[in-house]
DNA sequence: GCCGTTTTCGGCCCGACTGTTTTCAGTCG
């Protein structure tokens, strides 16, 4: 029982209580702890060895003495009970637009409707309509959403969503009567995967800009359109919110829709306690006129806060002593160094990645193609790499690019944690990056055991995506990632973190505590083209996130730093 | 259920839209 187990119940209190009509209060504090304990930078059973579980905030004496419950003897009689009181089933009717808990309550109460199929039966057969509180609206719409719950529940990786946003906000932004616009919410806070779109507009008139929103060619139906507040569903299933505000109030808007919801209640908690009222119109009765959200932040005596930062991790508190960090940008970045190329999967030869990495601007590009195990990927037998090595040898000489080529390795982990290929081998390379590509079911024990003998090895100078998650496809492997860092700074290696928009990994929740303790971090594409040179951007979104700076991501040292860093291998 | 340098009781973030009502509850973000 991890600390995700432990919220993930939480959470599920929560869901149940709401669907029993307990009091909001009660359910918002079981939520605020479910957070709180994912959050949680501690193991979860030090803390309860310490007794320090009521230090954590949100956590009180019921809450602390049911985790404690859950860890000891890994089950709740207080959660296995309230579960027995309403079907699994039940749950699930919140997945559906317009049905939140009252009224999943009415459904089971009233026509003991324990499952999605009983639902659909239900109203098919008419019976929903009688209900009070539904009528042949609801009905209907509960029958057309049934179909689509897949879709409309997908999430998106960030990515994917950019380039849907694209067309929307380059349609907003040409309409004249648009004084400010931009994409809100997740998208903003760069989320690794997005679940719909916000969309907030500045303007004069609100129904020229809603009437356009909503008749637009993206448009496959509209949910619902006022005002102040439209939303639509996309052809793919994505939803697209748009907010309409007066421009003097939208910094404050800026700040509402951007979230996190976590991120904007302790905000207002903070204006509640010095007098002011904080809503997405104003900050009453400060009669500041802000132009920008860092007018708001400075009234509530807060540093800015970058949007990537707003996931209540801890940014308030040190935006209030002015302990931000100076975040990791774009133009920080001067190299990378897992790419690849025709020699092993890539579709890019070795000279067009280079001239791709001139164009960039990079000082230097690291080409690492995979080893011979990842035959799924064409991966390099010895006579190959050796090849390899000395065309790229051959091309550094030549002086045509100025981007130096760094010749890496992305060499696989063998099951039981030796290399593909010999030491004798791995000496002659400036860098090699390791990484598991097979036997991901390894119990965590043993995977991490086979990470880590990796990263002891002395030729090992990375480790690429080291829980081999794919977002919105693959979980990650069994792995204890705690341990995977301390290895790597014990052992002076760098981690990676992959920019490819479907892995981002390592996951940008570990990065703050791990650079804290002395990880070093690499952003790198994971290039197997000249275009996937670009991921390192969706990387650098990443990296802060994870509050990374210049001083703690090793490819934006310059040339001979890096070199210098590189040639401590084997030490 | 949690919390407190105005409080150990009485607060707890807050506004827009829809559909079912006949003035508002429920949902959503």
């Amino acid at each position: 029982m991890d600390k995700h187990d432990i919220a993930k119940i939480l959470d599920e209190i929560a869901l149940l209580l709401e669907i029993q009509g307990d009091n909001p209060f009660k359910i918002r504090a079981y939520e605020r702890a479910a957070r709180s304990i994912e959050n949680l930078d501690a193991d979860i059973h030090e803390v309860i060895k310490k007794g320090s579980l009521r230090d954590i905030p949100g956590i009180g004496e019921k809450i602390a003495e049911k985790i404690e419950t859950l860890v000891k003897t890994g089950k709740l009689p207080y959660y296995i009970d309230l579960k027995a009181s309403i079907p699994k089933g039940v749950l699930e009717f919140l997945k559906i637009p317009g049905l939140g808990a009252k009224k999943a309550k009415i459904l089971y109460d009233k026509l003991g409707l324990k499952s999605i199929e009983e639902l659909k039966k239900a109203a098919q057969k008419n019976l929903i309509a009688d209900l009070p509180g539904f009528g042949e609206k609801s009905q209907k719409k509960i029958l057309d959403s049934l179909d689509k719950l897949l879709s409309y529940n997908k999430r998106h990786l960030w990515w994917d969503a950019e380039s849907i946003a694209e067309p929307i906000l380059e349609g907003l932004k040409k309409l004249k009567e648009v004084d400010r616009v931009e994409v809100a919410g997740s998208f903003r806070r760069k989320l690794e995967t997005v679940g719909d779109l916000d969309f907030l507009v500045a303007t004069k008139k609100p129904k020229a800009v809603m009437d356009f929103f909503t008749t637009q060619k993206w448009v496959s139906e509209v949910l619902n359109k006022g005002e102040a507040k439209s939303s639509i569903r996309l052809k793919n299933g994505m939803q697209a919110d748009l907010r309409v505000i007066p421009d003097k109030s939208y910094p404050f808007a800026e700040l509402y829709f951007t979230g996190s919801k976590e991120h904007n209640i302790k905000l207002r908690e903070r204006a509640l306690s010095m007098g002011y009222h904080l809503n997405e119109y104003s900050l009453d009765p400060l009669k500041i006129k802000p132009k920008a959200e860092k007018d708001v932040y400075q009234a509530l005596k807060l540093s800015y806060i970058p949007p990537e930062l707003r996931e209540d991790m801890g940014e308030i508190e040190a935006a209030a002593v002015g302990k931000l960090p100076k975040l990791i940008e774009e133009k920080d970045i001067l190299g990378a160094f897992h790419c690849h190329t025709t020699y092993s999967d890539g579709h890019n030869t070795l000279e067009e990645m280079v001239k791709r990495a001139d164009e960039l601007n990079w000082a230097y590009i690291g080409i690492a193609d995979h080893s011979k195990s990842s035959f799924q990927a064409n991966g390099m037998q010895l006579d190959r790499l050796e090849e390899q090595l000395a065309a790229i040898k051959k091309l550094n000489l030549s002086g045509k690019y100025k981007a130096h080529i760094f010749a890496g390795l992305e060499c696989d982990i063998m099951t039981n944690g030796k290399l593909d290929f010999a030491d004798s081998v791995l000496k002659e390379l400036d860098y090699v990056i390791v990484s598991i590509h097979r036997s991901f079911t390894l119990s965590q024990k043993d995977q991490t055991k086979r990470l880590i003998k990796a990263i002891e090895n002395p030729y090992t100078t990375m480790v690429a995506h080291p829980t081999g998650r794919l977002l919105l496809k693959r979980e990650p492997y069994a792995i204890d990632i705690d341990k995977v860092i301390d290895a790597c700074i014990a052992n002076n290696k760098i981690m990676e973190l992959n920019g490819n928009p479907m892995r981002l990994d390592l996951d940008w929740r570990y990065w703050h505590k791990a650079s804290q303790k002395g990880l070093k971090c690499a952003i790198n594409p994971d290039a197997h083209s000249v275009h996937d040179l670009e991921y390192v951007r969706a990387g650098v979104n990443i990296a802060r996130k994870g509050w990374l700076e210049k001083k703690h991501v090793v490819n934006s040292l310059p040339l001979d730093q890096i070199k210098k860093l590189l040639n401590q291998k084997g030490l």
